[in-house]
DNA sequence: GGTGTTTCCTAGCGACTGTTAGGATGGACG
DNA sequence: CGTCCATCCTAACAGTCGCTAGGAAACACC
């Protein structure tokens, strides 16, 4: 299949360098859709519109393809937080916990294929390949950590235990991947609105005020 | 192997009831370990200690298998919420959902081989299957989802999102089983105090007050 | 226009998959 | 003691898995 001329001629038409890209693309959403073991090379070449050798021309194995991806996947949702927070003054500790629980959980709706994958495949992954995408983890849950830490030691929230607070914010997002449809009634921000409310609220002390910062 | 005089014994000693219940509890432990597509029979029967064909015996098939896990993984759930709200009055629905969200946790925590398979891998059942699993879900979520409405209905909790809210709290239980530890720092019980109380928090209405009823 | 490199192909490897067929063994019951 | 049924076995099926070898086509560059 893919062997006669039109498909050929298309091949050759279209920018080489794409195809790793689109190699990604698939892979990511049938890696979501099936899991890891559940996706062989088969169907993403099928997808891609390549037979299963050619994938290696662009990959090492089929491990490093989820590699990359996780990796990637990681990165992205870091940088977002981190850039989510970045104009806001040291002084207000529980706008950055709300604003990280709001792109959280946003980060998830708009690119859930990456964080399902994420999420559900480190187990696939070997000893050193997951050493780093924990580490990866850790640096997302110092964001968190770091602004709940701040709330708690200026007295504006409760002395809850950070860690096991943080994890809970943090699985709030990873759920809503789960069950948002792009057509439901709410958007991304919404849901992030409303997650990062009742996550501020939840710490919040008893005699503070809090109000959600203007988007 | 397992075929030697000693294991032939041994097999033939032990009460032969019991294969069908090893071979469930070895299933789910590898199931929610290296998920239902990274798990084949053979290491299943190993396991066991039996030869592949003879878990036919007691299986119909491998999807059939974890169908049957997915099913009292769901039912198991849903009684011990149900158990735990059933003595709670009416009149009082914060304390039902904060004993939801900390029953849920609890279960997360102490059986979660149960639930990490009956969340990841929903999607390798077959259309009528999934349908039933489903169905089982929506249950679980009405518990939630009844006294958060009666909640607010009395003004106790603000008016949010009563689906989304839920999504939240059960979100909470099911990050908890990733990352919980029986020799931990917490107590199953520890837990689902915290996040329970943080859930309730994070609704309450504005000059409400609340405390979390003693266990 | 010839050359080297990138990209894709066909063919096929050994290992593993879930499942079935058919037979041996052992305990329960008459 | 003989019969039946549940339980387990060996042998083997067709199909799929990730991956490699080796060659052709198409591009970039001189």
């Amino acid at each position: 299949m893919s062997n006669d001329f039109a498909d050929r001629l298309v091949a050759a038409r279209s920018p080489r360098r794409e195809t790793k890209s689109l190699i990604y693309r698939h892979a990511l959403r049938l890696f979501a859709r099936h899991g890891y073991a559940g996706t062989s090379l088969r169907e993403i070449a099928e997808a891609v519109g390549l037979e299963v050798p050619s994938l290696y021309t662009h990959i090492r194995s089929k491990r490093e393809l989820l590699y990359d991806l996780m990796e990637f996947g990681n990165r992205d949702l870091l940088d977002r937080l981190a850039r989510s927070v970045a104009a806001v003054p040291d002084d207000r500790p529980l706008d950055r916990l709300y604003l990280l629980v709001r792109e959280n959980v946003i980060s998830h709706c708009r690119h859930s294929d990456q964080t399902t994958v994420v999420f559900t495949e480190i187990r696939e992954l070997s000893d050193d390949q997951r050493a780093k995408i924990v580490a990866l983890r850790r640096e997302i849950e110092n964001l968190f950590r770091s602004a709940l830490e701040a709330a708690v030691a200026e007295g504006v929230a409760r002395p809850v235990n950070i860690a096991v607070t943080v994890f809970g914010a943090l699985a709030i997002g990873r759920g809503a991947a789960t069950w948002y449809r792009e057509n439901g009634p709410l958007s991304p921000e919404e849901i992030g609105d409303l997650y990062g409310e009742q996550v501020v609220r939840g710490v919040l002390a008893p005699g503070s005020d809090w109000s959600s910062p203007g988007a």
